[in-house]
DNA sequence: GTGAAAGCGCTAACAC
DNA sequence: GTGTTAGCGCTTTCAC
C-alpha cells in the first residue's frame, strides 16, 4: 500500500525489538531467520507500511535489477512494437526499465547516453535504436570501455557483440521470389533510406533474388523513400518514370506500399493486374487496404523479448559465474504473407 | 566517457589534496569554492573519469530526477506517439523515465505500479494508461495516499487532479457536423470498445450533434469495434445490416474507418458518393488511404509534453514552496481534416 | 573557502 | 538464529 510518512528499515526494527540485520534478512526471504521471528517482522510491516527503498538496495547491493533502454523513432510503429515486447518481458523477469529515446545515434550523443545509464547502475542495455551511418564506429570504439552487457537490435553481425535482429535480407529474397512466382518480369524496388542498415539489407535481398533468377539490376529499377508514406508516393512516380516497364514493386515497408496502392490506379495501373506490390513489416492495418497488401511480416514484439530474455542471462552469467557470455548473433525469420496485391 | 573502474568522489579528493565535501561542491557547481580549487578538481575529475553515482546521489538528495511513467498498449500508435512527446519533453527538462506498461488498469495492479515507482523514490508520475472501466475508482482510493505529483492523460475531469486530455467530445461534434453540413441525412457511428471513456466520449459527441441537428438517435444507428480495423469490419457489416439506409459514418478511430473504406465497395456503397467517413485520430497514412479519409487529428505528441511541462512544475512548485499545485484540467482542441472519404 | 561529522536506507561480512 | 560493524557514494549540517 502507498502511505506518506515513509517507514524504514529501522523503523521496523524498533518496533519488533529485533536489529535492522534480521529486517532486511526476512525482506530478502533469507532462510537463517525463525519463523516466528519471520512472522513478526511481517506483522510490524504490514502495520507500518514498510516499504522497501529501491534506491538504498540498489546502493548497497551494486546491482539495481534496472535495464537502460535506447530507442529512436517511438512516434512509428516498428520502434514501438520492439519496445512493447521490451516491457513485457522485463516486467515477467522482474526488471525496470530506464528509457532513452534519441535522435540520431552519433558517437556524439551517445557517450552521453550510456553514461547515464552507467551512473544508473543499470544492470544491462538494450539498444533498440537502429543502425543508421556510423553506428558501427562508436561500438567498436565504445564498447570495450563499458563493463555492462548490452544487446544490439536490428544490426549488422560484428564481433564480441550480441544483436538479435530479423532477417531483412532473406525477408527480402522472400518476398522478390514470389514475385518472379508470379510471372513478373521487371521488379522494382521503393527503399527505406539507405543510411539504415535495414534498408540496405532488403535492398540487397531484392538484388540477390533478381541476380539469382538472371535478371539483371540496374540504377533505373529502384528508387529510396524515407519510410513515410508520402515520401513512397514521390518514389513511385520517379520510378514509374524511368523505369515504366515495371509490373512488380517490392517496398521497402508497408506504408510506402500503401501509398503505391493509392496513386498507381491514378495513373491508369491496375493492382495487381498491372503492377504486384508487396509491402515488408506485416502491420496490422495492411490487411485493410485497397488491396489486400501482400507483405513480409515480421514480429517485432518477439524481437524485444528475445533481447530482454538474452540480456537477463547475460547479466546473470556476469554475476554468478563472473565470466562473459559469448555473443550471439540471433536471427528471426519474418514470414511472407500473400494477400490480393500480388 | 565511460569506463570500468568507477572513481568516486573519495578517490577525486584524495587525487586533489581536498576534501570530500570540496569535490562534492564543485560537482554541484556551488559558489563557495576557490576558482584555483574548482580549476585544480575538475582536472582531476577528467583525469580519473569520474562520474558520479546518479544513485548515490538520488538516496542522499531524496530526489531521483526521474519520472514514472504508467503506459499501455504500447504497440498501438496512439500511446506510443504520448509517449514520444513524453521522452523528448522529459528529455529536455532533464528528467529521466521509469517506465512500466499495465495491461488492463484495474486496481488490483496498479498500486504495485505505484509502489515501485514510490520505491524508487520517482519524483513525479505520468498515467498515460486510458482510462478503462473502474478507474475512477481507484483515483479517489489511492491518490489521497500517495504524496508524490501525478499527472492523469485522457480521462474525465475529476477534483483535486490534474488531468490533460484531447477534448474528444467536441472533436467528435465537430466530425459529426461537417458530414451534416455535406447534407448526410443518415450519420451512424462504429464506437470504440465503451468501457474506454474515450469511446464514450466520442459516441456523446456524435449524439449531441445529431440531436442538435434535430436527428432523433436510436441503437440501430451504431456499433462497437475494438479499435482495430478487423473489428471495424465486422461493426460496418453489423451497422449496415440493421441501418440499410446509412449515408454517413463518423468512425472511433481511423484504423477502423479503413476497413470501411474497403468493405463499402465490396458490398456496392461508393465512398463518399453513397457514404461519407470521417475517422478520429489523424494517423499518418490516413492521407493515403483509398480515398483519402476525413479525420480528427489530434496531437498526441502535445499532449505528452503538456504532460511532462506540468509534472515538471509542480515538483519544483513541491520542493520550492512545499506547496501542492492548484490541479488543472487542460484540454486539446482536436482537428479536423477534410479529405476525399467525406 | 574548506573540512569533519552525520546520515540517506539498506546489505554484506563477520561475530556470537 | 541474531546482532554488530562497516560500508555503498554522495550530500547536508555545522564548525573553523
Amino acid at each position: 500500500m502507498i502511505k506518506k510518512n515513509k517507514a524504514t528499515i529501522y523503523d521496523v526494527a524498533e518496533k519488533a525489538g529485533v536489529s535492522r540485520q534480521t529486517v532486511s534478512r526476512v525482506l530478502n526471504n533469507r532462510l537463517e531467520v525463525s519463523e516466528e521471528t519471520r512472522q513478526r517482522v511481517k506483522e510490524i510491516m504490514a502495520e507500518l507500511n514498510f516499504q522497501p527503498n529501491a534506491v538504498a538496495q540498489s546502493l548497497s547491493r551494486q546491482k539495481s535489477f534496472l535495464f537502460g533502454v535506447v530507442t529512436s523513432g517511438l512516434k512509428y510503429l516498428g520502434p514501438s512494437r520492439v519496445l512493447s515486447g521490451i516491457t513485457n518481458k522485463a516486467e515477467e523477469l522482474g526488471y525496470g526499465l530506464l528509457l532513452k529515446e534519441v535522435q540520431n545515434s552519433n558517437s556524439a550523443n551517445i557517450i552521453p547516453v550510456l553514461d547515464w545509464f552507467k551512473a544508473h547502475q543499470v544492470d544491462g542495455i538494450i539498444w533498440a535504436a537502429p543502425e543508421v551511418e556510423d553506428n558501427r564506429q562508436w561500438i567498436k570504439d565504445v564498447l570495450p570501455m563499458i563493463d555492462i552487457p548490452i544487446i544490439f537490435l536490428t544490426m549488422e553481425e560484428e564481433e564480441n557483440v550480441t544483436i538479435v535482429t530479423t532477417d531483412n535480407f532473406t525477408g527480402a529474397r522472400v518476398a522478390v521470389n514470389h514475385l518472379i512466382q508470379k510471372g513478373r518480369k521487371n521488379i522494382a524496388h521503393i527503399s527505406g533510406p539507405l543510411d539504415w542498415w535495414e534498408a540496405r539489407q532488403r535492398k540487397m535481398g531484392w538484388e540477390s533474388a533478381l541476380t539469382e533468377a538472371g535478371i539483371h539490376v540496374d540504377d533505373r529499377m529502384w528508387t529510396q523513400g524515407n519510410w513515410s508514406s508520402k515520401s513512397g508516393k514521390t518514389a513511385f512516380l520517379e520510378l514509374i518514370e524511368k523505369y515504366p516497364e515495371v509490373d512488380g514493386i517490392f517496398a521497402g515497408n508497408d506504408q510506402m506500399a500503401l501509398s503505391i496502392l493509392q496513386t498507381a490506379p491514378e495513373i491508369g495501373k491496375r493492382i495487381p493486374q498491372d503492377l504486384s506490390i508487396v509491402g515488408f513489416d506485416g502491420i496490422a492495418e495492411s490487411e485493410f487496404y485497397i488491396p489486400s497488401l501482400s507483405t513480409v511480416y515480421q514480429n517485432q514484439d518477439e524481437l524485444g523479448r528475445i533481447a530482454v530474455t538474452e540480456l537477463v542471462s547475460q547479466t546473470e552469467m556476469k554475476l554468478k559465474e563472473n565470466k562473459a557470455v559469448e555473443p550471439k548473433y540471433i536471427t528471426i525469420q519474418p514470414e511472407l504473407i500473400i494477400r490480393q496485391s500480388s
